[in-house]
DNA sequence: CATTGCAGAGAACGCTCGTTCTCTGACCTT
DNA sequence: AAGGTCAGAGAACGAGCGTTCTCTGCAATG
């Protein structure tokens, strides 16, 4: 038998692929059993309802989505560079083969109207994301406003790249955050 | 007997209030049926399923879009002032008690993964909307480039007006869009 | 080795939903 | 006025889902 961490580990990360993949109704208990290859019985004893499964894979994302970011902005060395990570590492996201759009706009989409424990989870990422954005704006020494302005685009990207298929967004995307760095950086 | 027209009506207008509220799989033909006054024998009759009745609500999404956009367009007089306008269009838009974000993104991410007929709708939608805004780009004597950088605006200021709940969404994207229209307009 | 307990597989249950069918009553025709 | 036609209400049906239960087999303990 396989250790509790495994096991939890297991069924969050295949449920997290076939809910992104085919939305969250559209995936039974069934598949998500089938593919991680973890008892049903074990499943229920881990999140005692889909809905806490949901809430789990949206906690993963949310750790995935941090770590991303953050390994992108490392790499970058000044503040104006770091801004413009964040649409570097959107253009190598949108051409991973199982890209499918923003997992937390999908299931806002799908279940925001319904479930506000959903509604409140992507909230918060959204916000956490926004709030990154403000902090390297004030870092690179640019206006407030700038801040919210960089975070529309990155999420137009994301909805942009996911519909049309093309990965092209996240480069428009960053030619508009440099052209709006450039003018809030002169202004002030 | 009502009329097949005005039945036909009924049906869309409430299968898209009730689809955009709660998420097309959350609502079943009985609400529907209910909602509109119209017999399910009715609704089966005029669309043969419910992907159908689907397909025909995206439609008239289309085509309350389509002339919202236009309307708005129509109501400035300098070709700068028409892309704005498209923002005060979304200002408004958002400031509705029933906005629950763009209906085609939500039934994206809930369906799109599911039905290809759904997602080429979708598809086809914002392909439009773009092409509206490129034309709305080269009336304004802007490089073809801005184009996409204002779709991205329009999209990330939906989703994050949606997500977050605040209307000032339209104005981040607004303020955004007038400095790019600026640096565009100077650059060519 | 016999026994107890527990994990896994999947059958079962109750519910919902999309879709179809049946019955009833009203209207139209002659 | 009698008979036929058709629309509406909602019951019915079959499938699928979330959740629970049962049975089987294995492993650990005395």
């Amino acid at each position: 038998m396989i250790d509790e961490e495994t096991a939890r580990e297991r069924v969050v990360s295949t449920a997290d692929r076939l809910f992104y993949a085919h939305g969250v109704q559209a995936v039974g208990m069934d598949a998500v059993r089938t593919e991680a290859g973890v008892s049903l019985k074990r499943i229920y004893a881990l999140f005692p309802s889909k809905d806490d499964l949901v809430l789990a894979v949206l906690r993963h994302r949310t750790d995935l989505w941090d770590t991303g970011i953050a390994d992108a902005v490392a790499g970058a060395a000044t503040p104006c560079g770091k801004l413009l990570a964040i649409f570097d590492f959107l253009a190598t996201w949108f051409r991973e083969d199982s890209f499918r759009g923003c997992a937390f706009i999908n299931v806002f989409g799908e279940l925001g109207g319904g479930s506000e424990t959903v509604a409140e989870a992507v909230r918060e990422q959204k916000a956490s994301f926004q709030r990154r954005v403000a902090e390297l704006v004030r870092e690179a020494g640019a206006p407030d406003h700038l801040a919210p302005q960089l975070a529309l685009l990155a999420e137009g990207a994301q909805t942009t790249a996911a519909i049309s298929g093309d990965p092209e967004a996240a480069g428009h995307a960053r030619a508009a955050a440099d052209t709006l760095i450039r003018c809030a950086l002169a202004d002030s």
